[in-house]
RNA sequence: GCGCGAGUAGCUCAGUUGGAUAGAGCGCCUGACUACGAAUCAGAAGGCCGCAGGUUCAAGUCCUGCCUCGCGCGCCA
């Protein structure tokens, strides 16, 4: 973490380090040549080496040719006694080894628990994400991308920044065009028809998309048609628009819905008609010409198109508009990427389309109305977005670097992340055969087109069965309401650990085994442990003694009483304090390499100790009042912890399960 | 061909800007439910971190080359 990232230091690690920093620093500023940057504070790897560590000395020794474990011997002479610190000491060749003070420690961690300490960089942060072509079901790789895009939102909005979550929607493409294309030309299907089909619309379309796919990869011919129906539907040309507007509209609210499932929201729907309808592409056509970003070839494979310069491959021109005057997708991903920073000059309109989590989601329209609404004019932009479109994704910056927006070139982050596929396994499952020319692979891409995925649903409606399953084993005697609440938040804790577990770069191969496991590294394995930690207090509060809320008042911030306890078990207690106490430093770091995997791994490990913990040290049973609340306050904290870190992975804590 | 990503235990994966003895889950083997709930815990076994060089006091981590795999590189989106 850079000294200079705008941390305020109140959390208990990070204060300590900066405040260690800056004493270890005055003190030793005289005898060495030392900027603050160079006390970086690492965490030793076995406990009972000490808290923090400092390297610099093997650096210092290199510079004045000395042996690094003298120049460790010399600082540690010169550092004397430092306030919060009870000793430290020189380690293996040439480590500084600090031992912070225990209760006093535990006490700042405990008392700042509650509070957020850290400070926001933006005036206002886009998060692009889920982006599903809205004309069939949503499948596992879409909720990769919710999962990833709304824990993103929800680190941001921990660390006080102001985040717009959107979900764009094209609404006016060729997948919508190809839903369209199949009803009108292979169910002859009159609106009014359409509207009337019952059922999972969604699943409807997700048959019908493959067999339209097939259909026009068939039959050449037909394309001629679908090229009209794409006309129609981008002038908003009736019959052909009001379909599109329907399916887009009624699939879009499935999503909506399934992404509800996982706790996954958005504040505004972007569609790409409203793109089209307030010009915004001309727009951004006369900036690129304008600029000089793009340029008109004359001759060559090219001759009629507006292309750009690649900056890396020299030889290489990207089209933007192609020469029968049509715009590509890059281009029109400029000009949207061009309003996501408020540098268009204009907003659309918006409605609102529906109430999700109790707040208004809007969508954008091009039709003027007075709901006096905007949005965009972020000041940094991160596009959830799959690995495959990282070329893509690096030609829209470049856009925004040739028109000299440099400043939001470099806030344009592509979230990139590997796409999530099928095992042999799982396809045999889903009764699917893998196309003649995946055939033993050892994976096989998700293919909307193909109809090959595991739909979103399904995979959510099997974790829901199983742990409605399981519930019934263990609480028989709960209502069936409760029971489906339990599994539906098993379900989801399930299923939001999994898409998160892995690192962004780790393409997951789906494995229903693997998914839908309760054990070991999963959510319900932190589900679990919240609960078990929550029936320990209401057991107390139960049995006579105090809330949980009345037990902090009792201790109020203060030092903790430690000494009745053995050696022992002060240094578990410490390992589980010290951990708790890192929490927002993990933040900072998941947000810093939008690996949310860190995040996941760190809740795991604090549900590890905390799990080790209360079956090692019995609480209620403990009679000795000093090592009860010690003990208590221990798991106050940890269980504080483990709550804000599963809310900010959107894992929700049941009452019981 | 060029670009990006990956190769760590039988399997699936972690491994903060280079730091001290490379970790976890699953699986396998031993134990622990009359206890604050066993979706748990305690313990055992399991490694030339793809290969070869290099930089460094220190390399799974950085550099170079090679091997293997995946994904991109369209007047599709």
């Amino acid at each position: 973490m850079s000294p200079n990232s705008g941390i305020m230091f109140r959390t208990p690690m990070l204060k300590t380090k900066e405040t260690l920093r800056q004493i270890v620093f005055e003190r030793l500023k005289e005898a060495y040549a030392l900027e603050p940057s160079d006390l970086d504070f690492d965490h030793p790897p076995q406990a009972k080496m000490g808290d923090l560590a400092l390297t610099f000395p093997f650096q210092l020794a290199k510079k004045i040719k000395a042996n690094p474990r003298r120049i460790a011997q010399d600082v540690l002479a010169k550092l004397g006694t430092i306030p919060g610190v009870e000793r430290m000491e020189v380690a293996g060749a040439g480590f500084i080894n600090f031992f912070l003070e225990k209760p006093a420690f535990c006490g700042d961690v405990l008392a700042s628990s509650q509070t957020r300490t850290l400070r926001p960089d933006e005036a206002k942060i886009i998060v692009e994400h889920t982006n599903i072509n809205p004309n069939k079901a949503a499948h596992i790789g879409h909720l990769r991308n919710a999962c990833l895009g709304d824990t993103l939102v929800r680190c941001l909005r921990h660390k006080g920044e102001t985040v717009e979550a959107q979900n764009y929607i094209d609404d006016t493409g060729v997948q919508v065009v190809d839903i369209v294309f199949g009803f009108l030309e292979l169910e002859k299907k009159t609106l009014a028809e359409v509207e009337a089909i019952p059922g999972k619309f969604d699943y409807y379309c997700w048959d019908l998309y493959a067999r339209t796919s097939k259909y026009l990869a068939d039959n050449p011919a037909a394309q001629a048609r679908k090229a009209e129906i794409l006309k129609a539907v981008e002038h908003g040309r009736d019959p052909e628009a009001a379909l599109a507007r329907h399916v887009s509209h009624r699939i879009l609210r499935a999503h909506l819905a399934t992404m509800e499932r996982i706790r996954a929201f958005y504040d505004v729907l972007p569609c790409e008609s409203s793109i089209l309808g307030m010009k915004f592409w001309e727009r951004a056509y006369g900036l690129l010409k304008e600029k000089g970003a793009i340029y008109h070839v004359a001759d060559g494979p090219n001759a009629g198109c507006w292309v750009m310069k690649l900056e890396d491959e020299a030889d290489k021109e990207k089209i933007i508009v192609r020469s029968d005057g049509t715009v590509t997708y890059v281009g029109k991903d400029i000009a949207y990427q061009l309003w996501k920073f408020g540098l268009l000059e204009r907003d659309f309109y918006y409605e609102p389309f529906l109430v999700a989590d109790g707040k208004t989601v809007w969508i954008s329209t091009a039709t003027p109305n007075a709901n006096g609404l905007a949005f965009g004019g972020a000041t940094k932009v991160y596009n959830v977005i799959d690995t495959r479109q990282s070329y893509l994704q690096k030609v829209v910056v470049q856009g925004l670097r040739a028109l000299h927006y440099d400043a939001q070139a470099k806030k344009s982050i592509h979230f990139s992340y590997e796409m999530v596929a099928l095992s042999p396994r799982s396809l045999t499952e889903l009764g699917l055969d893998a196309a003649p020319e995946d055939e033993g692979k050892s994976f096989v891409e998700v293919s909307g087109r193909k109809g090959l995925g595991v739909k979103a649903d399904d995979l959510l409606d099997r974790l829901t069965a199983k742990a409605l399953a399981e519930v019934e084993k263990r609480n028989p005697d709960l209502s069936p309401a409760q029971k489906t609440g339990i599994a539906s938040a098993i379900a989801r804790g399930a299923l939001r650990y999994f898409m998160l577990k892995y690192g962004r770069n780790s393409l997951i191969i789906f494995d229903f085994d693997d998914a839908l496991s309760f054990e070991g590294e999963t959510g319900p394995y932190l589900q679990y442990t919240a609960v078990r930690l929550a029936s320990i207090f209401r057991k107390l509060e139960e049995r006579g003694g105090s809330s949980a809320a009345g037990l902090e008042a009792e201790w109020g911030g203060g030092a903790w009483p430690l000494s009745s306890l053995a050696a022992y078990e002060i240094a578990d207690l410490w390992d589980v304090v010290t951990y708790a106490a890192r929490f927002e430093e993990e933040i900072l770091i998941s947000i810093e390499t939008l690996e949310f995997s860190h995040l996941a791994k760190y809740a795991f490990l604090l549900c590890q100790k905390l799990n080790g913990y209360y079956h090692k040290y019995p609480v209620l049973a403990e009679e000795n009042e000093e090592i009860k609340s010690a003990r208590l306050r221990t798991i106050t904290l940890g269980r504080r912890t483990l709550i804000r870190a599963l809310d900010l992975m959107g894992i929700p804590v049941p009452e019981k399960m």
